[in-house]
DNA sequence: ATGAAAGCGCTAACAC
DNA sequence: GTGTTAGCGCTTTCAT
């Protein structure tokens, strides 16, 4: 039943306007709205302008879906944030959606339009749809998670992709992330110049991010003669519902350690707690380096010593990669540079 | 030049799969593609399981863009988040943010998609152009900023609209938002609760939240027989940026008020910081509540005591209020509950 | 139970 | 310079 025009009971029931209103109240044939609003310079300027100003007047815009469907072309891109499902955890970490933040603006300088969803960590791949399905151009997901082998496979079938994380050995996707190697290595020589000797490392290290992370705290442990203690290490995800557990659990069960570099700043919040209801105290006791550097980590207790992201820059990186892919430049992944922000978490050593 | 299925010389060139080629492959028509992909009980069930097993190993994914344009629908919610042109702020706001992230659920829930964008505040009826080109069917629009009349314009013409803010005298816009007033009123109430009598006010008032919170505030005030003092009232914007010099510049000034009520818990935490830096302690000199009870607040330096926003059930609620518009229901604006919640920067009172 | 055909709102050849 | 026409990829009568 189309466009019955009849009563329009419902508020929302006004029957869209489209070009051929346009066309019949300006007097002329749809193709010339069409070349009018479309600022083709086949069309009279006279014509043109009078065109453009009945359908302001009306509020008149363009279908897109059609215009779209007909041009086939799209300026729409997905961006994708996974979440867990056991938790069903909703996006709070601030520094995801501080990332989403950055693309937001990227996007809209750029004349693209943002489509947000979720998708279930486990099925990464689900994320392709809203490129199969003509809905974006391409897809930025957030974060590997525990998929890396799914996001291979999704660039095999060719979907435009590009993720923020790190970049992992034999890894055909696009990545874009913070120099993880570095941040960890950072944070742990950090903690060595201040003395520290026992220190533990909290984060899933399954995740890629957080696996290279490790490998600087190893790495850095290394050049001061130590090897890590795998007691010391504690996987401990993302979600703070979840974490927070795990979390006070170790900090009541191990008290040898005197340092600990967390892979989030939310995880440095907890573990303080923790720490705290333990009887320890931050930094006296154990000293603690965060990961992010969100905007509240100055005004944290303590003010948290943590490992700088470059959020701002990472929203342009990642959506100038998505749309090189399209242009059909070959771009590899991207490491950007971190460093080490020093607050009273882990202070400057007293020189 | 359509279809030209010739080289695939970037990686992004592949034709995308129709269902014309499904049909073919599985050797019916279009139709019975069609109805296959969409559950039609007409079609044969072994038909359908075939057709429905060679779509999905082919990664084939119905054109939304088609399919809505012939169906006339649209499952597409436009989330739009004002930015101040002038300091041309990214989304910074931790409670933005969160209620995006809110939102993004609730929708996600529900089988709909969400359109992120920004808009400029002095030009919020711009966002009526999602739903104007067809690529969203209403708008949910964070903030009202100071433009309560262009909101009200928006909703005579008919544009399904949600708005998260205060409900304001003749309105013709639906809102949800927190209890503003109470909120307010909660905030200064404890104040003087804790024996402080010359309460100072942060928050921009030509923000309808921010004159309802103040409402709150000066009821709080007449309640135990005081008068506002227009000197303690800092007009103060969301924004970090622009906010900083301007608190700071209070707090140097100004040593005659021993509390602040402030409008967003980022706002409290600057004030903190300006208070320190002219020689105050919080909450000894000063005592502090903020406004979120963002998830962070509890981590601050102190711990700030902050009016709780309903923020888990905000994406829900605008949610709702949208659809059952668009369902012709006559949806009222909303009030929820807020609370207050009590931590170190403004304690409970010694008993 | 399946196919043929019309058409959603727009754009772009191709006429004139 | 402007109009006519043929689709974009799908859904849905209407036939069969």
């Amino acid at each position: 039943m189309p466009k019955s025009n009849a009563s329009p009971d419902s508020a929302s029931e006004q029957r869209r306007l489209q070009m051929a209103d346009i066309a019949r109240l300006a007097g002329v044939s749809v193709s010339t709205v069409s070349r009018a609003l479309n600022g083709s310079e086949l069309v009279n300027a006279e014509t043109r302008q009078r065109v453009a100003e009945l359908a302001r007047s009306l509020n008149y815009s363009i279908n897109l879906g059609a215009r779209n469907l007909r041009r086939q072309e799209n300026k729409t891109v997905a961006v994708v944030v996974p979440y867990d499902a056991k938790s069903r955890q909703h996006i709070s970490d601030p520094f995801f959606l501080s990332i989403v933040g950055s693309i937001a603006d990227a996007l809209t300088d750029r004349g693209y339009d943002m489509l947000l969803s979720r998708v279930d960590a486990e099925r990464l791949d689900l994320a392709s749809q809203w490129f199969d399905s003509g809905k974006a151009l391409g897809v930025i997901l957030i974060g590997q998670w525990r998929h890396h082998d799914q996001l291979n496979e999704m660039t095999l079938r060719k979907l435009p992709l590009v993720v923020w994380g790190g970049e992992m050995p034999q890894q055909l996707y696009c990545s874009v992330g913070g120099d993880n190697v570095l941040g960890g290595a950072l944070a742990t020589r950090h903690l060595l110049a201040l003395g520290r000797r026992r220190i533990a490392f909290v984060g899933d290290a399954q995740l890629p991010e957080v696996w290279l992370r490790r490998q600087g705290y190893a790495q850095a442990l290394a050049e001061a003669g130590l090897a890590p203690d795998p007691a010391l290490e504690l996987a401990a995800p993302f979600e703070p519902g979840v974490a927070t557990a795990i979390v006070q659990d170790f900090c009541a069960t191990r008290r040898d350690f005197d340092a600990v570099v967390c892979c989030s700043d939310v995880l440095a919040l907890l573990t303080i707690q923790a720490l705290r209801a333990s009887g320890r105290s931050v930094p006296h006791d154990v000293a603690i380096v965060g990961y992010d550097d969100m905007p509240l980590a100055a005004y944290c207790d303590p003010p948290l010593s943590t490992v700088h992201q470059p959020v701002a820059e990472a929203g342009a990186e990642l959506v100038e990669a998505l749309l090189g892919q399209l242009r059909g430049e070959r771009v590899g992944s991207r490491t950007m540079p971190v460093y080490l922000k020093l607050r009273q978490s882990a202070p400057a050593p007293a020189s």
